[in-house]
DNA sequence: TAGGTGAATGAACGATCGTTCACTGGAAGA
DNA sequence: TCTTCCAGTGAACGATCGTTCATTCACCTA
């Protein structure tokens, strides 16, 4: 039972995290009380600050694992690609993806900058600057080389990431629309503001076909 | 002096109003006291009791209103142009430069939906439909007609809408890009997104000159 | 000039906020 | 078995929240 024991070995902390997450992201930083997170966990208000040493430290905490994670993971997922061309189309595929997988984090590191004390919001308002860099980079490249059709890059990369960041605003689970058809959509709405034309042949490019 | 002590009468509705909107905007509606507010405007907390009921009925007086004008401003933008591709153009040219115009209206009309208590909440949501709905329409006529090439048509609506809001989020006056430049930055984005090439030729296309 | 009216005041209310702290209980190490 | 120690408790704190209300004030009408 010793193995059972460390499965079943109670991660309070963890179970903080992720209630306050959840809470966050339904009601806003600024409209979750201790009490309410206390309660989400089973716990009563004075156990949350054996964990975190206050509510501000608990969301930067949030968002900063949150971007860590999505750095990493966006790093990983553009490895390798070469050319603007399918460097953008992975990034689009990437964004969306993990947005419909992390909806919340996602939601609070984009809404919640505001309800951060200056010293979180400048590191964690860094780690932000830092991905809409990665895709600004590609725009410039590409449209540098003559690939791409836009106007202002820095104004094309908030534009987009405003687009595929904006899935997790109405995607709910068990929709009528499936992840695939989704995360396709929206890489085709991205490489089309660019310029081009569909990646691949003409497959599944009817809109009106139920 | 008769005119003028008209002109001059405050007027300390519309500077709730406008005081309110503001700081919503700038730290989202939980964050802001009536206090805050009563000391922006200049009075007394109890003074704004005499204007609104409740800090809820200010909430959900600016959102109206908000959106009736936007309803308003939309229908008269978009009446008399024909064929999907025009309409799509006046209305992505509509929606940026409305909020470019009215970024605090906009901003909580989207971020603060969830502050509203039921009531308030359907009849704003269903507003917010409206407007969505009418967009959606334009997709799915130019798909039908094979104009447009683009996936499931409200997925694309709600893209096109989460990337022409975004403008809200980083704009400011005086920046580096004048409104004209950024209006047609996005129209381009939106244009083509759909699969279409630019409207007019292609002046000011090149995207790499200073 | 007298009377009426709507707006602003400032204190107060009960509730709830984030946070603290002396305490308790139970599991791990000696 | 005894000791240690961390996690959780529950009451309490000062501050602030939305809201109320008797009162005062300034202005318009008659």
């Amino acid at each position: 039972m010793n193995s059972d024991a460390n499965t079943r070995r109670k991660d309070t902390r963890g179970e903080i995290s992720g209630c306050a997450l959840r809470l966050f992201a339904e009601r806003g930083y600024a409209a979750v009380s201790m009490r309410d997170i206390a309660e989400a966990v089973g716990v009563r208000q004075g156990a949350i600050y054996n964990h975190f040493a206050s509510k501000q430290e608990l969301l930067a905490e949030l968002m900063t694992s949150h971007l860590e994670a999505v750095l990493r993971a966006h790093e990983a997922a553009l490895a390798g690609v070469a050319g603007p061309v399918a460097r953008l189309e992975a990034f689009a595929r990437f964004h969306v993806g993990y947005h419909l997988d992390y909806p919340a984090d996602v939601f609070i590191a984009y809404m919640e900058l505001r309800s951060l004390e200056p010293e979180g919001f400048r590191r964690i308002n860094a780690m932000r600057s830092r991905y809409e860099g990665t895709l600004r980079a590609i725009l410039a490249e590409g449209a540098a080389a003559g690939l791409f059709s836009i106007g202002d890059p820095a104004v094309h990369a908030r534009a987009l990431l405003a687009m595929l960041t904006g899935v997790t605003v109405w995607y709910r689970e068990g929709g009528r629309l499936d992840r695939a058809t989704i995360i396709e959509d929206y890489v085709r709405a991205t490489l089309q503001s660019v310029g081009l034309r569909m990646p691949r042949g003409g497959d599944k490019e009817c809109s009106t076909q139920p």
